[in-house]
DNA sequence: CTGAATATGTGCGTACCGCACATATTCAGT
DNA sequence: ACTGAATATGTGCGGTACGCACATATTCAG
C-alpha cells in the first residue's frame, strides 16, 4: 500500500517538471523534447539521428523535424556521418551556450525547491532517491532516457545501472 | 551545494512524469493538460472555465479548446453557471469513469517504481517529500496547480499549505 | 445608465509530433 | 557480383495542443 507515497511522489514530480520545463522554454524558446534533444546531442557529440530518436522516445519523423528546428535556430549542425547513411549531429557555439544555460537553469530551479531541507534531510533524500533509481529494472527503464536532461558535471556517482559505457 | 541532489530529483521527476503521461494517454487518448483537466473538473464539480484555466496554467483560448475536446469526447458537459457569464463544467458518466481510470493508472504507475524500497525506506521518503512540499512558499507555488493530478482518496494529510478551503 | 470588469467564444497562426511513403546506403547470402 | 533485407534519413500530409488578438455577453460600480 504505497498509494499515499505514490501520490506524493507524483505531485512532487509534477511541480519539479513544471518548473524545469518553464525554465527550459525561457532559455531556448521551445518546448516538448527540444530542450532534452539539445542536452542529449551535447552529451555525446556526433550522435546520429536515430540514436537521438530512441533516447527521446519520439517517432522518426518527429525527430527529423525537431532537428530541423534546432538547425534553423542555429543551435545544431548536420554533418556527414561515418556511415554514408548516417547524419552526425553537432552543437554550434550558440548551441553549446544554450545547452549550458539549459543545464544551469534546470539545476538552480530544482535546487531552490530543495533549499527548504536541512543538510541532513537533503542527504537522506539523496540516498533514498539514489536507491530508488539504482534498483529499478533497467531493461525496461532506458537509462539514457532517464538521464536525457542530466548534467553529468554535477552527477557524481550516477545511480542508473550500467551507465559507464558511452554507448 | 545541492546540485547533485537536484540532478537526482530532476531525473527521478522526469521518469515519473514520463510514465504518468504515457499511462494517461493510454487511458484518455489525449496528452498535454487534458488529463489533468479531467481530474481537476471532477475534483470540484461545477467548476468554471476560468478557474480551470488558472489551475492548469493555460491561456484562456487554450482552455476553451481543451474543454471543447473533452465535450466532443463526451467526457464533460457545459451547463449554465450561476452567473450568466459563467459556464459550469460537469463530468459525464463516461468522464467520471475515465477520471477514475486515470487516477488509478497514475497511482499504480508510481507505486510500481516505489516497490523497490523497503517499508522503512518508503516511510522515510514519504516524510522527506512531505516536508519538502510543506515548507515551500505557497504564494508562488499554487497549491491547486501542484495537486492538479492528485487523487484525494489516497492523499491523507496533504502537505500543501492551506489546502483546506475549496477556493 | 454608462463605462469598467469579468467570463466565454472564435479566427488565425504556430509548435510539436505521428503515419505512410520515398530514397539512399550498407550488409548478408547465394 | 548481384539481389533482397536491413538500416538511416528525408518528405507529404494530417492531427493535436496551444497562444494572441479580437468579439460578444453579462455583471458590477459610480
Amino acid at each position: 500500500m504505497n498509494n499515499g507515497i505514490a501520490n506524493l511522489l507524483g505531485a512532487l514530480s509534477l511541480t519539479v517538471m513544471d518548473r524545469i520545463e518553464q525554465g527550459a522554454r525561457e532559455v531556448v524558446g521551445r518546448g516538448g523534447e527540444t530542450p532534452a534533444a539539445l542536452i542529449v546531442i551535447g552529451y555525446g557529440e556526433g550522435k546520429t539521428n536515430d540514436k537521438l530518436r530512441r533516447i527521446l522516445g519520439l517517432s522518426h519523423s518527429g525527430t527529423v523535424r525537431l532537428v530541423d528546428r534546432l538547425v534553423s535556430d542555429d543551435l545544431v549542425e548536420r554533418r556527414p556521418g561515418k556511415d554514408g547513411r548516417e547524419v552526425a549531429l553537432y552543437l554550434t557555439a550558440k548551441g553549446a551556450a544554450a545547452r549550458k544555460d539549459l543545464l544551469a537553469s534546470r539545476i538552480s530551479t530544482v535546487a531552490s525547491l530543495l533549499d527548504v531541507l536541512s543538510p541532513a534531510e537533503a542527504k537522506r533524500l539523496e540516498m533514498l532517491m539514489h536507491a530508488l533509481l539504482t534498483r529499478q529494472d533497467t531493461s525496461e527503464m532506458d537509462r539514457f532516457t532517464i538521464c536525457r536532461m542530466c548534467d553529468v558535471k554535477v552527477c557524481t556517482n550516477c545511480p542508473v545501472p550500467t551507465n559507464q559505457g558511452k554507448r
